[in-house]
DNA sequence: CGCATTTGACCGGCGC
DNA sequence: GCGCCGGTCAAATGCG
């Protein structure tokens, strides 16, 4: 299993009265500081986290909303500018608290340097020419937990509301999980490197984990219609598998598979749903969300209350720190996560 | 026919 | 070194 070398949970409320304070002082001092040098954080902050999750500040697009359910979002954008900030200069975890949590991850081990420049790399070399990205596959081949990834907890509905389009490749029984492991690749572009896996809660069957991996070396689709036939099982429900049964989602079709698979997000479904505000959680919570005896193992936790970040935004805040943003990397690790539009 | 999913086999990382 | 496990491959099959 993946090794996490930081956790933090953080508290919303105080961050930009304790970053602003620490900012007024001197730059922020913390176990990246050399990344971070004397950059303003603040900003670069702002940046990042609109350049990692651009969904939470495009109100535009959730125009056909519910008031609830766009002013729970906007409440979500202000906490979690609040809380990603506060990461970088309050190591000790406060206990969980408001709406929001954000707990972050960083598993980047000695290598993490080179990964991340291997990546910026590897979104340079796209940016002259797709047909490179077959280039990428060896890069996917390091370590597993010096993999960058991204753990999102969505509902049903919240499956759906990921523009890219998905081809299930795999599937697994997952052990300590009583349901299986679905393993999507990008079907937007031909060699996109991006993955993705779907796993539903042990706890909450209502919740999903979705787990992204890998880059998207292509821009987003405006539509997620962009293969043909990937919606052809929309409205198909199948009757022997339990978590396909949501009426109105678009699933997998099963042919008695010892296991119910996760339900596949055809492209072009997602605009005909309403989209949820995606719970994003720390991987390493998720796998320890219930233990082998189904327990869940964050007591006082509202499942549906708290976020997390996890290796793409703080390394992209890195990027940020060491200047090493570029235009081109906007298909890095940036705008592949749920609500994404262009 | 062209796309999709399904599913068993295979491979490689990792812990012991 | 061995075995477990997660992740991927690829042939089979289904659907529009």
């Amino acid at each position: 299993m993946a090794e996490w070398g930081l956790h933090a949970i953080i508290r919303p409320k105080e961050l930009y009265e304790e970053a602003n304070h620490h900012h007024q002082h001197q730059h922020l001092r913390h176990d990246h500081e050399d990344c971070f040098g004397s950059i303003d954080i603040k900003k670069e902050y702002d940046q990042a986290l609109l350049f990692c999750f651009p969904h939470l500040f495009d109100h535009n697009q959730h125009h056909d909303l519910d008031v609830a359910t766009t002013s729970t979002m906007e409440t979500v954008v202000t906490d979690e500018l609040d809380q990603l900030y506060k990461p970088f200069y309050n190591p000790v975890p406060p206990p969980p608290a408001d709406n929001v949590q954000i707990i972050h991850h960083h598993n980047y081990h000695d290598s993490d340097q080179e990964i991340q420049q291997d990546q910026v790399q590897d979104v340079k070399n796209f940016s002259g020419s797709a047909s490179n990205t077959s280039q990428l596959a060896p890069k996917l081949k390091k370590r597993k937990n010096q993999q960058k990834r991204v753990v999102v907890q969505v509902t049903a509905a919240g499956l759906s509301s990921d523009p890219w389009a998905w081809r299930k490749y795999g599937q697994k029984p997952i052990k300590g999980s009583i349901y299986p492991r679905s393993y999507y690749r990008c079907s937007s572009s031909k060699g996109c490197m991006a993955r993705r896996q779907v796993e539903q809660s042990c706890t909450d069957s209502s919740i999903y984990i979705l787990t992204y991996t890998g880059d998207h070396n292509h821009p987003q689709p405006t539509r997620r219609n962009s293969l043909a036939g990937i919606n052809r099982n929309r409205f198909k429900a199948t009757p022997k598998s339990p978590i396909n049964s949501d009426a109105g989602k678009t699933v997998t079709k099963s042919k008695g598979s010892p296991f119910h698979s996760p339900p596949t997000i055809s492209a072009s479904s997602i605009e005909d749903e309403v989209i949820q505000q995606p719970n994003i959680k720390e991987e390493t919570m998720l796998q320890n969300n219930c233990d082998s005896q189904g327990h869940t193992m964050m007591p006082g936790i509202n499942d549906e209350d708290y976020m997390v970040f996890s290796d793409d935004f703080f390394e992209g805040l890195e990027d940020l720190g060491g200047y090493k943003m570029e235009s081109s990397s906007c298909y890095s690790s940036s705008n592949q996560y749920p609500h994404v539009f262009c």
